[in-house]
DNA sequence: ACTCCCACGTTATAACATTACAAAACGACG
DNA sequence: CGTCGTTTTGTAATGTTATAACGTGGGAGT
């Protein structure tokens, strides 16, 4: 799964058994190497994320693991995700204020989504530090970008003086 | 002013007045135009953020209206807001769920934004359809960039079949 | 057994955003 | 000048997303 690319990941057909037990082994993997708790509400929550190529908010989530027989308060679900997304497991989509899986687990990377607006799909695909091509990548896999927000959190260099 | 860098504008010492007038002339010129209106609510809340290269948020834009006398109900804040995002005049921060007002206004464009975590100031700059140089914008202005967040919308090649 | 840390349980509340419907202002046009 | 349709505003209520605060329990190391 590593060397295909991971928008097809999200917008070809593919055996979606596999992806999930590739990424929990992933994620199982790493967690024992990095003495990371992969604890059963972390876990449940990444598997209901794998199972879709969709953003999910944390209150779906909420309801999902409520369903699964877990507690359901918010921070349940908001500390799960924080674990998740910290260690780059899961990405936040702030323009949905959603949660989706990470394509491309246990690497530091710097992703890029397509999110269709009618669907829901997302897909993630790498941008580069430097910048990146989405039209290239949006071109492969069909993606007709009607919007793009880019965002860059950091320092100023008038605050990067005084730290 | 158009000639200039829109980097600098935020990070670097200007004449805020003129700033500030510049872009309301601006506004006040597209509207007509266009046939829009620029009412009061609308008119003091372009001024607020254009007083701060900074994002406010809809209920510090709340409070500043109620502090001018404007009615206070969130609607009030957000009927502006969407007026003034829709025709270009403002954009929203998602990452901080806020709102800053556009260096370029009047032209269509898709920016990219440098957001300070420490001072909270946000730097607009351009992004080319066919992608983008951050990095080299970042340099040019000091910023540091730790963490960006790059959302396409559109349809996927599935969906823009159906439509 | 002690203690430290990490995760979880639970309540409450903060922060962000929208729905819904009524009233008023405005513009076009006969 | 009416009056009709459209846009904007007033107002109350509610929906959605996210965090604070504080207590409890369980495992690892000593």
């Amino acid at each position: 799964m590593s060397e295909e690319n991971p928008i097809s990941v999200a917008f070809e057909k593919h055996n979606h058994d596999v992806c999930l037990t590739n990424a929990m082994q992933t994620a199982e993997k790493y967690c024992h190497k990095q003495k990371l708790q992969l604890t059963p509400a972390r876990r449940k929550v990444l598997e209901l994320l794998l199972q879709e190529h969709r953003a999910l908010g944390a209150y779906d989530i909420l309801d999902l693991l409520r369903e699964a027989g877990f507690n359901s308060q918010p921070p349940v679900a908001y500390r799960a995700l924080d674990f998740l997304v910290e260690n780059g497991f899961v990405h936040k989509i702030e323009r949905l204020n959603a949660f989706v899986a990470c394509a491309l687990p246990g690497t530091v990377h710097s992703p890029a989504f397509m999110i269709c607006r009618r669907c829901d799909m997302v897909a993630e695909t790498q941008s580069s530090s430097s910048g990146f091509d989405l039209l290239a990548n949006a071109d492969a896999s069909g993606f007709k970008i009607e919007q793009t927000i880019i965002e860059a959190k950091g320092l100023c260099q008038t605050c990067a003086e005084i730290e």
